[in-house]
DNA sequence: CGGACGATCCCCT
DNA sequence: GGGGATCGTCCGC
């Protein structure tokens, strides 16, 4: 199964990005973003999706490239067996649709990318000059989210696989479930 | 077609 | 104790 990458959000740690996980630094989460170069940051949010990153800079150092959307380019009834049906423009469009793709899970961090032999392999991929277009990251809140200071999603212009832009929308207090 | 909203749980505080 | 780098479904237009 393979997908080919469309659109990511890059996030740094180092107390200099608020909208990343590694911002306050290292705890036993995001303790893989501090890892080498080339690993798999996974994450689990909003209680059901887990979401992929491409951990960045040497050891000690925390950044991260969340994979947040892709076509499937091989494998496509894999795919669309782990995706429940969905249609072949949103097999991986999305950061947790992508992960669903590819079958990452939780456990999955920690994975070398870099390794041919493994169960993730990333590779390189030529791309026409001019064709990536930049942006506000997706769903961030807070400062992590201003544009003005951190356009840190870049895409495919024109994919038809490039996740919509959301803004952060402000969490509501939801009642206890009850029933 | 698009906005609203509920689901659901790991991890930090 | 509660927020969160989301998604699918529901409903109105």
């Amino acid at each position: 199964m393979t997908v080919r990458l469309t659109e990511v959000e890059t996030y740094s740690g180092q107390g200099v990005d608020p909208g990343s996980h590694a911002h306050r630094g290292r705890t036993a989460r995001n303790a893989v973003m501090f890892g080498p170069a080339g690993h798999l940051y996974t994450y689990f949010t909003y209680g059901m999706h887990t979401c992929a990153n491409v951990v960045c800079l040497p050891e000690g150092l925390a950044a991260g490239i969340l994979l947040r959307g892709g076509e499937v380019v091989a494998g496509q009834d894999l795919a669309t067996e782990r995706r429940k049906g969905a249609p072949a423009r949103d097999l991986a469009r999305g950061p947790a649709r992508l992960a669903t793709a590819l079958g990452i899970t939780l456990a999955d961090g920690g994975a070398d990318l870099l390794d041919p032999g493994g169960a993730f392999v990333l590779e390189p991929a030529a791309v026409p000059p001019g064709a990536i277009g930049t942006g506000p990251r997706t769903g961030v809140s807070g400062a992590g989210g201003d544009p003005e200071h951190y356009p840190w999603r870049f895409f495919l212009d024109g994919d038809p696989t490039v996740s919509p832009y959301r803004a952060a929308v402000p969490r509501i207090r939801r009642a206890p479930h009850r029933r």
